[in-house]
DNA sequence: GATAAAATGTTAGTTGGCTAACAATTGGAG
DNA sequence: CTCCAATTGTTAGCCAACTAACATTTTATC
């Protein structure tokens, strides 16, 4: 074997990571952003600690974010009447029409990843991938103890 | 199935990034310097458009990066008496101790995996990553040709 | 040899990601 | 009721990643 399975991940990563870019930017959004939309058009009305907790960003990633976001239109914010702490966060038509090309992507994304492989690899990977999720948890909850 | 094997790969991004996020910060490295240092290590006297080419990442992040990484200490530049365009990079004595504990770190990280499937099941995985790395680059091709 | 093209590296400006410190509000403990 | 702790969100400052424009030097072309 030329390659580790380590060595072919970190290059998947890499690749991965260029071509989601290069999507995002045809539409107009910066990595991460698409996230966040995603999760407000799911949830309109909630609030920023929501998306902190959602996408496992800190919260002052999503702050910023979340204003960028605002002044190009995606989204609006509208303020608590009864907790002054709190912005609730919705869509605008232009934020749900960037989505909806994000969700075509990603729907077309799919169907590429399904015809590369057959109905027991795709048992068998979602396996191998749970796995290694858990272990990755694992591992987090461990550091977090010391 | 509760979750795609898209999501998990999702869920998966973000916590390889934090580990590896944390892993870094406790060696004083930022994420990306740990493979110009370890570029540079396998080819002292190398330049840096020979990083560009190997990450895959882009000129102006390469050169922030190697400016930072000389002043920290980890590198050191000498400018190429025949062609004044080109610095080679070498790494110092910290360069290579930090490095040291990048490798011991990788291994590590190498044999939890190693453990946590068969050699059957390693054998599947990389079949199925290759696929993966092959059908990215072989999009990224197409769109070239745009 | 002059001029254009390619290679090498830099700088300015945008974003996402992080830490750390902060302000403001809310809610609970005493 | 008071005071302290938790919640919510912001700002400043660091870094990586990108684009775009640039300067310098080298090389190829005519």
């Amino acid at each position: 074997m030329r390659q580790s399975m380590e060595q072919i991940f970190e290059e998947i990563l890499i690749l991965h990571f260029q071509e989601n870019y290069m999507k995002l930017q045809e539409i107009g959004l910066y990595p991460g952003q698409e996230i966040i939309l995603g999760y407000i058009i799911h949830h309109e009305g909630g609030m920023q600690s929501a998306i902190v907790s959602h996408t496992q960003k800190k919260a002052s990633t999503i702050a910023k974010a979340i204003q960028r976001m605002e002044h190009a239109g995606y989204i609006c914010r509208k303020k608590d009447e009864n907790d002054k702490r709190i912005f609730h966060l919705y869509t605008t038509d232009l934020g749900k029409e960037t989505y909806a090309k994000i969700a075509e992507l990603k729907k077309q994304e799919c169907e590429y990843y399904s015809h590369l492989f057959t109905e027991e690899e795709k048992k068998n990977i979602c396996s191998y991938l749970i796995r290694i999720r858990d272990r990755l948890k694992g591992v987090q909850k461990n550091e977090k103890n010391n």
